[in-house]
DNA sequence: TTGACTTCGTTGCAAATGCAACAATCATGG
DNA sequence: CCATGATTGTTGCATTTGCAACGAAGTCAA
């Protein structure tokens, strides 16, 4: 029986590479907005999508319904986002951008462009599978 | 300006992409041997190289130090590994697996074997572009 | 309407995490 | 040899995390 090769296992690499993407990107939008890796999520489904529930954001975003929370509640606090009971459904909590999370979104989303077109660099050729291969992934049944 | 859209932004489909990919995994080992992420790390590096210093693994697995340390003082309690000083450099703690960490290790390389013969058969033809992405992301300097 | 059941968001709590500080050890230059 | 600085692993501490429990609100059927 051959040795596990932990190098070669794709799991690992995976977690591995994501990891770096993710802290590399998220050192550039620390220090132009002072904001973390759940709140930088919850503002980037919001600037794409005017009103938003949590529970919309746990769905799409992979987050614990807790943690959207809290860093909802922390973004509130800051004055980047407003909170509001839906009147329809009163168990939902719209979330909104306010006009200073809206500013802050416009200084992010260059950055994440010009991250985003380092990466598309990077991977060359290799981009169109390697998007390919992410979206199976996460569309798969694991 | 085109709003942004997290849905096409790398990064993140990377980080959700390899999120999910762990947690199935993490499942399987987690009911198989009641161990976590960092100590599954751990094994599966001792399982490839017999004797590893906490800073090599610090180095290669993408883990904090005080990660490593943490988890190898688990597994440790759980007699998976031992921890010997090494007489060469009394800084370095050098970790190996015990019988019973072998015995653990041999009954959790197939399942890892299997789960990554999943992936590979889901990501098909991308598979070959989507290592060589890894692979370009795990050297860049980002 | 009532009562049982579901859904949504928040919170308590224990565990995990990252970072800085630290002690122990080693390397290097004088 | 000594003194200074670097390296290694552990620990303290504040923060974050995941999970379960919970209250509030909604649904549905009788």
């Amino acid at each position: 029986m051959t040795a596990f090769q932990l190098d070669e296992f794709l799991p690992y690499r995976l977690a591995v590479a994501a990891a770096r993407v993710s802290r590399a990107f998220e050192r550039r939008y620390r220090a132009e907005a002072g904001i973390s890796v759940p709140e930088w999520r919850v503002l980037a489904h919001l600037s794409q999508q005017d009103e938003v529930s949590v529970r919309e954001i746990e769905a799409r975003a992979d987050m614990e319904k807790s943690k959207v929370s809290r860093a909802a509640a922390r973004l509130e606090s800051q004055g980047l986002i407003r909170k509001q009971v839906n009147p329809g459904d009163r168990r939902l909590v719209m979330l909104s951008l306010t006009p200073e999370g809206r500013a802050v979104m416009a200084r992010l989303a260059p950055l994440a462009q010009a991250f985003q077109s380092e990466l598309q660099a990077l991977l060359g050729a290799d981009l169109q599978p390697f998007e390919a291969g992410l979206a199976v992934i996460a569309r798969a049944k694991l």
